[in-house]
DNA sequence: GCCAGGATCGTCT
DNA sequence: GACGATCCTGGCG
């Protein structure tokens, strides 16, 4: 497994959404495989970037590659990783990792429960991944970050695409991007029509 | 198992 | 002064 390089986030966010799934997104001695994201850009009334630049959100205009920290209800800390050229501000939401490495670090911060509960969140992953504010605008391709690529078993499965979560602008796009048949997912997606069992 | 409500604070109006 | 890209708990069945 190899590290991804600036190019793979300079593109679409919605391919970078999608091609996320299955890397493996590492912060320190705790590490797990993506499974959940969404993607965000600045056409989408639910983007943070929607409203012109700010302080706030002035990482997403940023270079790409760099991770976009921000706090929600006051409480959690939301980890997105900045896609697109610099000038153009978009980028995905990570919502949730199946945990690889450090998984008793990852307990000892969220407490107990079960395996599949301590990052099946976007505010629960970068509690047990020790994400804060502090790390906004820090690059995701330098430490304490480090994101792999894909795992070859991963190659040739399929990603499905489900309405975001969460929000109440501009909820209907089907931006949010997802491991079938993981159990690590935030929730789980909506019942599509069987179009084939594979 | 499901649902309603509360926690908590930076950012923008 | 209002509002979240959320999570946890408690009450009820």
């Amino acid at each position: 497994m190899s590290g991804l390089d600036r190019s793979f986030f300079e593109r679409s966010v919605h391919q970078v959404a999608r091609d996320l799934i299955g890397c493996e997104l590492a912060v320190g001695e705790t590490a797990g495989v993506i499974v959940e994201t969404e993607a965000y850009d600045a056409t989408d009334p639910a983007c943070h970037a929607y409203i012109g630049k700010t302080a706030r959100n002035e990482v997403l205009f940023g270079p790409p590659g760099q991770a976009y920290v921000y706090l929600s209800y006051g409480i959690h800390s939301l980890l997105n990783a900045v896609a697109e050229p610099e000038g153009s501000a978009a980028a995905v939401l990570i919502r949730a990792l199946e945990p690889t490495e450090g998984i008793e670090l990852m307990r000892a911060r969220r407490g107990r429960g079960p395996i599949e509960d301590l990052c099946s969140g976007p505010g629960k992953l970068t509690e047990a991944l020790g994400v804060g504010l502090p790390l906004n605008g820090s690059d995701l391709l330098a430490p304490p970050f480090e994101v792999c690529e894909r795992a070859a078993d991963w190659n040739g499965r399929e990603v499905s695409t489900s309405p975001r979560i969460g929000i109440t602008k501009a909820a209907e796009l089907p931006w949010r991007y997802s491991a079938p048949g993981s159990r690590y997912v935030s929730r789980p997606w909506p019942v599509v029509p069987a179009e084939r069992a594979a």
